[in-house]
RNA sequence: GCUGAAGUGGUGGAAUUGGUAGACACGUUGGACUUAAAAUCCAAUGGCCAGAAAUGGCCGUGCGGGUUCAAGUCCCGCCUUCAGUACCA
């Protein structure tokens, strides 16, 4: 068989699945239910490269398997379809997002069915589909109709909080709000106007509007949530983020922030995913202090992990941008304030992360009132106090914390020790559990626990403070100034948002003249010239008609990426429903995901945020389930192999250069690779006279070299004074198969001028041997990096089952991997072995002709069934342990033994066929069909493992001399102790090993070793 | 800095509860078939040393210790790489 017959085979069964449905799953079934779920794809314009189909594989192997185990199983894919990319390109070419992504799904659908999963193509979602995001938005709704009551720890209707409020206010109600919400009583309530009362309860929904500092992308022009920031950049484009103060859609993720963390002990995903979620919900126990304001009407609440070592605190840090600043600063110390305050707000987020180094702070002149000793505590603001994180206010104990020591030192701040045997003038810090607490009052002799919790005590006895538990999970910013996502199912009622009716949805997106911003810089839905809400007839209307009694302006914004993505997945259940998210039946029947196969770089964003949506729609009765997903694997990433050509850049003197390239420095090991990079070059300027060599990462362009010095060596920065290292070299990225073009003279460089328009410019650096200098780098595949392997091609030449088998045979799942095609013949070979294994006469499979089809009736030999029984227990644990590599090197062996064997037996080339099928399903439904089936091999059932095929009645032990092995012996399984020792004892090895010696002591382990000590 | 994962031949990677380190594959070398090539098949393949050979010896799972009859696996102390996270009070 040749490889074009392998495609015409897998063009075949693809044709037949499709044909017959086979894998069209049941809502109802007497087989027992599995649910599958592949994170599902955003369809991008590049079209899928070979690590994308990694997880798919794997979780489609699993899917199989659990057919032939007999489940009922649920396998759907489906398209993340709104988003960025297809937004940039409208603006770009003004083609509506709509097409293109179209496009993309149908380019993506293409490749994926060229590989063979066994997908439910009938249960589809596309999550910019209206019949989709009709959902979406209802959920959204849900939302804006609820609050969170922490009485019952769950959401309620948010009627249910309007009745407690005319009842009883708010004093007695503990729930999920703002921090401002101010106390009411029932008879203010009910005297409040109807607008006053929809603001308060504005601050209780589970989404909101507020203001809201938020991180603003000026390039991209949206603001983007915490886990789209990567290094202090955009994630999508690298472009700079700031922080800006706009009125924005939230969610009220930290409602749920303990339940988000107690849900995990439930749910069997990777340590170091919940682990990930466990640092991002950050829960700190302590408690929060009040500190009076001398002279001044105010007071300031700070939040300590430490209270025990309140009688340490000699002074107290606001952040910059603390409310109270500017009403306690004195006129002697408000010029210094405010330029210090200034002079922080400049520099960017990321100037101040990295530069952890330098102290800086300013006294604001005013005083705080020790709660226990009223003494007066000196209020200092500082930029290392982060106004987002717990009330932006510290109270600062430098002999007990490293910055507010750091701090003390450097404005010369009495630094008080309370601390029993430490000497604090030496910079020693206590181990909080072994120190004993002293020059503290009541809490003198105590330790860290015990302190704690009397200091606690006597602090709500005065009202002063409470035991308080602290989160960093934030609320999570809901808006995106953008085109291409849901629209909110909202309008404006006297500025106040207001839902349209369930009844109406979806609210479908607009047409807008273009996708830009408009020049008031309004969200592109601005532009929309129909995108008015008529509530008289229910419609969308003509914005000229808004006259806000009857027709209100609709909501500008969108949602983000995540929206659609956070319930997908019970979506799949019931696609077509129309009225509900999915049936009550269809949801009890699936529950939730059994399997979810996907990144570990969703661990902060989407896996969150859908736990967070599934909770609360537990809440509310609409989910049976609390999570979505009871089991996780996360695959690593398949990195692609980039080349790189040198050229030359223009020549750039370090000294005058001083733009620094902020993405690429976070961290002192950054910065120190970075630094031998160039450190490196420069001695090769110095040796050779030359320009200098920088990676490719590095090859753009510094600033502020002044910055690095925080993190070198005095030795090190000489080199950055020197200004006669001018010149560098940046690397072009050439497509990952240059190797097969051979970059060698100017004439294939020349080939390569459509890829990228710089060639034609660029002068390139040449070895001694007149070719070009190619260097190469693993690197994530991406387009841009023309380092993408595309599965097409793969099956092309290989067929999808030999893809399939060798993405699996790369290595553990789990683990991230270069892309190799080196080794791919290997498995492809092993493929046609094992069609020999079911064909006679001579090398079948060259020349094309194929081969006689060869399965016989006769008994197995015992060694055959030795052979597929070892090979049934070994696959079934493998795939149950997903490791999936291993079981493809089961399969060689297997193939390879039944091949010594000569075997042709049905009894044992039947069950292998269906073992290999969840791996590689097209060859194994040709095998299956050849042997005489006219059903699909999908649901035959997993061949059973029979211990009495392995029953051995004699082991080659192993025989090892002071731990190290020798021969090995042949001896009876049913052997004594004894009788094996004095069978090893009497050989003659054991003499020659013993040399005349007496062994001390000969261990004997029946069935395993023996180990003769001498 | 903190958290997590990992370090095994030329390469990708195997090694149940501690029990024959290097399965399986790639690559390499040699051979068979062929006019030749491809394909296929067979054999060898961790390193070093001795030997004509059969064979034998030593060293070997990042480094240094330890526990054990026995350590890639367990314990202690380090090093390196990768990923996440970061002035979190």
């Amino acid at each position: 068989m040749s490889k074009y017959d392998f495609n015409k085979i897998e063009e075949k069964w693809q044709k037949y699945w499709a044909k017959n449905q086979t894998f069209q799953a049941k809502n109802n079934s007497d087989k027992p239910k599995y649910y599958v779920l592949d994170m599902f794809p955003y369809p991008s314009g590049a079209g899928l490269h070979v690590g994308h189909p990694l997880g798919y594989i794997a979780s489609d192997i699993y899917a199989r398997y659990k057919r032939h185990k007999g489940f009922n199983v649920l396998h759907p894919q489906g398209y993340d379809s709104f988003g960025l990319p297809a937004e940039q390109y409208a603006i770009q070419t003004g083609q509506h997002p709509k097409k293109t992504t179209k496009e993309n799904i149908a380019r993506y659908r293409e490749q994926l069915d060229k590989i063979g999963f066994s997908f439910d193509w009938s249960r589809e979602v596309r999550t910019s589909d209206p019949d989709y995001y009709k959902w979406t938005q209802w959920i959204f709704m849900q939302l804006f109709e609820s609050w969170y009551d922490y009485e019952a720890d769950k959401a309620k209707p948010i009627s249910k909080l309007e009745e407690l409020f005319t009842s009883e206010g708010n004093t007695k109600v503990n729930a999920a709000c703002d921090s401002n919400v101010e106390p009411f009583s029932a008879e203010d309530w009910n005297a409040f106007s109807s607008e006053k009362q929809q603001k308060i309860l504005l601050q209780y929904r589970l989404t909101y509007l507020a203001e809201t500092e938020v991180n603003w992308c000026p390039q991209l022009g949206t603001v983007l949530a915490n886990d789209e920031i990567v290094n202090g950049v955009s994630e999508r484009g690298g472009y700079p983020v700031v922080r800006k103060k706009m009125k924005q859609w939230s969610m009220r993720i930290t409602a749920y922030a303990q339940r988000l963390l107690d849900g995990l002990d439930g749910i069997d995903w990777p340590q170091p995913l919940k682990d990930s979620q466990i640092n991002w919900i950050g829960r700190s126990e302590g408690a929060s202090v009040t500190f009076d304001v001398k002279d001044h009407d105010e007071t300031i609440e700070v939040f300590t992990t430490r209270p025990d070592t309140i009688f340490g605190v000699s002074f107290m840090t606001l952040a910059p941008e603390h409310d109270l600043v500017s009403k306690i600063t004195t006129d002697a110390q408000k010029a210094d304030v405010e330029a210090y305050i200034e002079a922080t707000a400049k520099r960017s987020e990321r100037e101040r992360m990295a530069d952890v180094k330098t102290i800086s702070g300013v006294f604001t002149g005013a005083y705080a009132e020790h709660p226990f000793s009223g003494e007066s505590i000196p209020i200092w603001i500082g930029d290392y106090v982060l106004a987002g994180y717990g009330t932006g206010a510290v109270m600062s104990v430098p002999c007990g914390d490293q910055r507010d020591y750091d701090f003390a030192r450097h404005f010369d701040i009495p630094i008080p020790n309370i601390f029993e045997g430490i000497d604090i003038s030496e910079g020693a810090f206590a181990d909080k559990d072994k120190t004993v607490i002293t020059n503290s009052d009541f809490l003198n002799g105590l330790q860290y626990k015990a302190a704690t919790n009397k200091v606690i005590e006597a602090l709500e006895q005065k009202g002063a403070g409470k035991g308080k538990i602290n989160y960093r999970l934030r609320d999570a910013v809901f808006s995106r100034q953008r085109y291409w996502g849901e629209p909110f199912p909202v309008y404006y009622k006297n500025g106040l948002p207001q839902l349209i009716d369930e009844a109406h949805l979806p609210l479908t997106l607009p047409e807008v003249s273009a996708y830009l911003p408009t020049e008031d810089g309004e969200p592109p839905l601005g532009r929309a010239d129909v995108w008015a809400w008529d509530i008289q007839n229910n419609e969308v209307v003509a914005n000229d008609n808004v006259d806000n009694e009857t027709v209100f302006p609709l909501e500008l914004n969108t949602m983000p990426g995540w929206a659609g993505s956070s319930c997908y997945m019970f979506r799949y259940m019931d696609p077509k429903n129309d009225d509900a998210l999915a049936s009550q039946e269809a949801m009890d029947y699936w529950q939730n995901v059994d399997l979810y196969v996907g990144g570990s770089e969703h661990a902060t964003g989407h896996l969150l945020y859908s736990r967070f949506w599934v909770k609360f729609l537990y809440d509310r009765g609409v989910l049976p389930v609390e999570e979505p997903f009871k089991k996780l694997i996360n695959q690593g990433m398949i990195l692609g192999e980039s080349a790189f050509v040198a050229r030359f850049s223009k020549k750039v003197s370090f000294a005058e250069k001083d733009k620094i390239s902020e993405s690429v420095l976070k961290s002192r090991s950054d910065a120190k690779s970075w630094f031998n990079n160039i450190k490196n070059s420069i001695e090769k300027v110095i040796e050779f006279d030359n320009p200098i060599l920088l990676s490719q990462s590095y090859s753009l362009d510094f600033k502020n070299i002044e910055w690095l010095k925080h993190y070198l060596k005095e030795e090190d920065y000489k080199y950055l004074n020197k200004e006669k290292y001018v010149a560098y070299y940046s690397v072009d990225n050439v497509p990952a198969h240059v190797d097969d073009v051979n970059i060698s003279n100017e004439l294939d460089l020349e080939s390569f001028k459509d890829f990228r328009p710089e060639f034609k410019e660029a002068e390139y650096i040449k070895e001694e041997d007149g070719t070009f200098k190619v260097s190469r780098e693993v690197e994530k595949m991406s387009k841009s990096k023309y380092n993408v392997v595309n599965p097409d091609d793969i099956c092309e030449d290989y067929g999808a089952d030999t893809l399939r088998m060798y993405e699996m045979f790369l290595g553990p799942l789990e683990q991230a991997k270069p892309w190799n095609t080196a080794g791919i013949s290997g498995v492809h070979n092993f493929l046609k072995k094992l069609w020999k294994l079911y064909h006679q006469g001579n090398s079948p499979l060259e020349g094309g002709k194929g081969g006689v089809f060869q399965v016989t009736d006769d008994a197995a030999s015992k060694d055959s069934l030795k052979t597929l029984h070892k090979t049934i227990k070994k696959v079934e644990e493998d795939i149950e342990n997903f490791s999936f590599n291993t079981s493809v090197s089961t399969f060689m062996i297997a193939v390879n033994e039944l091949t010594t064997q000569k075997c042709t037996s049905r009894e044992v080339l039947e069950p292998l066929a269906v073992l290999i099928s969840p791996y590689a399903p097209h060859i194994s439904e040709e095998l299956w069909s050849l042997m005489g089936h006219t059903e699909s091999i999908a649901t035959a059932p997993f061949p059973k493992f029979e211990e009495r095929h392995l029953v051995e009645s004699s082991k080659e032990y192993p025989i090892s001399f002071n731990g190290k092995m020798r021969f090995t012996l042949e001896l009876p399984l049913d052997m004594s102790k004894d009788e094996i020792e004095s069978a090893v004892m009497a050989h003659e090895k054991t003499t020659h090993y013993l040399d005349g010696r007496t062994p001390k002591k000969v261990i004997v382990v029946p069935g395993k070793i023996v180990n003769i000590v001498g």
